[in-house]
RNA sequence: GGCCCCAUGGUCAAGCGGUCUAAGACACCGCCCUUUCACGGCGGUAACCCGGGUUCGAAUCCCGGUGGGGUCACCA
């Protein structure tokens, strides 16, 4: 491709990592980047490391670091080195690196390519004002750039914290080759010299990731397009060390339905919440990686396995991607529609419990007759939650009638007669067997002489109280003889009222 | 507002100058399967943002416009 650089560094050795900061959950996007970089890692036969970047002291939390690895595990990606497994360019916590930074901010210093700077957040704020109002871009105009020790001493008389700035020269442009979208320049002109240490002496992002990328000999930076405008900054730095940057490859932005970057206001954005609800890890990896990646051929599905044979970077595509709901669905029904029943009826289980439908111990011959329940509505579900609105009419003391539809079908001429053969049958028999459902089923239709949905119907409702649903002779040997006896009583009941 | 990115059906997307009267998937519609629904199968509706170039030839290359998005912190 032309402009495009070659993806594998000839003779290099692939090196990528997802770098979450700590102040929340693991989120879409970031679940996508962590895939990306896992799934290059794996296709080049390369290392994919997990870095906490936690300089945010304020917002981080051992709580979110943990809920973030938890989830990259839980959707199969896992790591070759970083944070729990360790590895030779530890530690993987940025405040465990707090020297590291220092040391290579006090060279910048020494070597004039950095300067302490004691602007107070008033004076930053009337500067920036004043640049927004002649419509330029907002930055730091370089007041303390020519401090001397004097001025310097004075001002930490007043006791003063300073940042460390770096000092951007103001006539280049910086070139960047992204892999993704090939050839972007930025003039430095409108950057203006950006904090790399703050007052308290932690590293700010971009001078932490430098630094970070640097000694973990990172070879591609995959990540979210919205880093794309701080890797002029990362460029400089990378010079100003004098270390080789590594490749970068900015990812196109997953938006929601209104084409806004994606936010909590556009529903569940967090991969917990899709675990919580009953979304596969399968399904979701799936989706993700067709989120900006696409296939050769015209196959959609695909496992983890699968996808690292085939990913490649020149795949990515550079425009955005609307988060599609439907299609996830879809994917996850399809996942669950090819799981084995025990492993379904093991998912659906908490959330049953949940419901009140059933209470912790589950005897065997509980757990046989749920597998039953669980299989019956299978192919309906579009994740696991679902399961208990669809298996409910197994467990309701009370079937009422839902839809206009149901009482129309009740008010048929034919429907006590079906009713009432088909009980008294049910009398004689010992186990209802699906089997055994059928052929009864069949039998009243002979003997009441009404056929198909006229039997069928009204045996259905009277059960469920629903037009629709899994195949009756499957909801009466579910059910069992007892309950489809005292639901067939009830609504014959129920009738005589009526009328 | 400055800078940067992006632009094929409702959505995800293939397409890298001719094979495009433009693939596939989701959604939607219809038919089939089924004495329900769903699943499954088959079929259908539906797109190259606009204007200029370049070229024998442009969805594909260039420029401009428009639209959308991102970013401008002692957050990452």
């Amino acid at each position: 491709m032309p402009g495009i650089k070659q993806e594998t560094p000839a003779g290099g050795t692939v090196r990528v990592r997802f770098a979450p900061s700590p102040t929340g959950p693991l989120h879409i996007g970031g679940a996508r980047s962590a895939l990306f970089n896992w799934l290059f890692a794996r296709r080049y036969g390369g290392v994919f490391l997990v870095r906490i970047e936690d300089t945010d002291l304020e917002r981080s939390s051992k709580v979110s670091e943990h809920s973030i690895l938890d989830d990259l595990l839980w959707l199969g990606i896992d790591w070759d080195e970083g944070i729990r497994v360790g590895g030779a360019c530890g530690p993987y916590r940025q405040t465990e690196r707090l020297e590291l930074y220092r040391k290579h901010a006090g060279e910048l210093l020494a070597r004039r390519y950095a300067y302490y700077c004691y602007c107070s957040e008033e004076d930053l704020a009337a500067e920036r004002e004043s640049l927004l109002a002649r419509g330029e871009m907002p930055r730091y105009l370089g007041r303390c750039r020519s401090l001397d020790s004097a001025g310097r001493a004075r001002l930490e008389g007043e006791g003063r914290r300073p940042v460390v700035r770096f000092k951007v020269p103001s006539d280049r442009i910086v070139n960047i080759n992204d892999l993704v979208r090939g050839e972007v320049s930025f003039e430095c002109s409108g950057i203006g010299d950006f904090i790399i240490m703050k007052s308290d002496g932690i590293p700010t992002y971009n001078f932490a990731v430098v630094v970070d990328d640097h000694t973990m000999s990172i070879s591609h930076v995959i990540r979210a397009e919205e880093h794309l405008s701080n890797t002029p900054r990362q460029v400089l730095l990378y010079e100003a060390l004098g270390w080789l940057a590594p490749d970068f490859a900015h990812i196109s932005l997953i938006l929601g339905r209104d084409r806004s970057k994606m936010s909590k206001r556009h529903g569940a954005t967090a991969i917990g919440q899709y675990r919580e609800k009953g979304y596969l890890p399968e399904a979701l990896v799936n989706f993700l990686a067709l989120l900006g990646w696409s296939p050769e051929g015209e196959e959609e599905i695909f496992s983890l396995e699968q996808l690292k044979e085939m990913f490649s970077l020149d795949r990515v595509a550079k425009s955005p991607a609307v988060f599609d709901l439907d299609k996830l669905n879809w994917l996850n029904g399809h996942y669950i529609r090819r799981l084995p029943v025990e492993r379904l009826t093991e998912l659906a289980i908490p959330f049953l419990e949940r419901a009140g439908y059933i209470k912790p111990p589950v005897s065997p011959e509980r757990y046989n007759w749920l597998k039953l329940a669980v299989s019956s509505v299978q192919e309906y579900l579009s994740c696991v939650e679902e399961v208990v609105a669809h298996v409910g009419i197994y467990f309701t003391d009370e079937v009422t009638l839902e839809g206009e539809e149901a009482g129309i079908v009740m008010a048929q001429d034919q429907v006590p007669a079906v009713l009432t053969t088909l009980r008294d049958k049910l009398s004689g028999a010992c186990e209802l067997t699906a089997r055994l459902a059928r052929e009864l089923l069949k039998e009243v239709g002979k003997e009441t002489g009404a056929g198909g949905k006229k039997v069928f119907m009204p045996v259905r409702i009277a059960l469920t109280g629903r037009t629709h649903g899994p195949e009756l002779n499957q909801v009466m040997a579910i059910l069992g003889r007892e309950k489809v006896a005292a639901r067939l009583t009830a609504a014959l009941e129920r009738d005589n009222k009526d009328l």
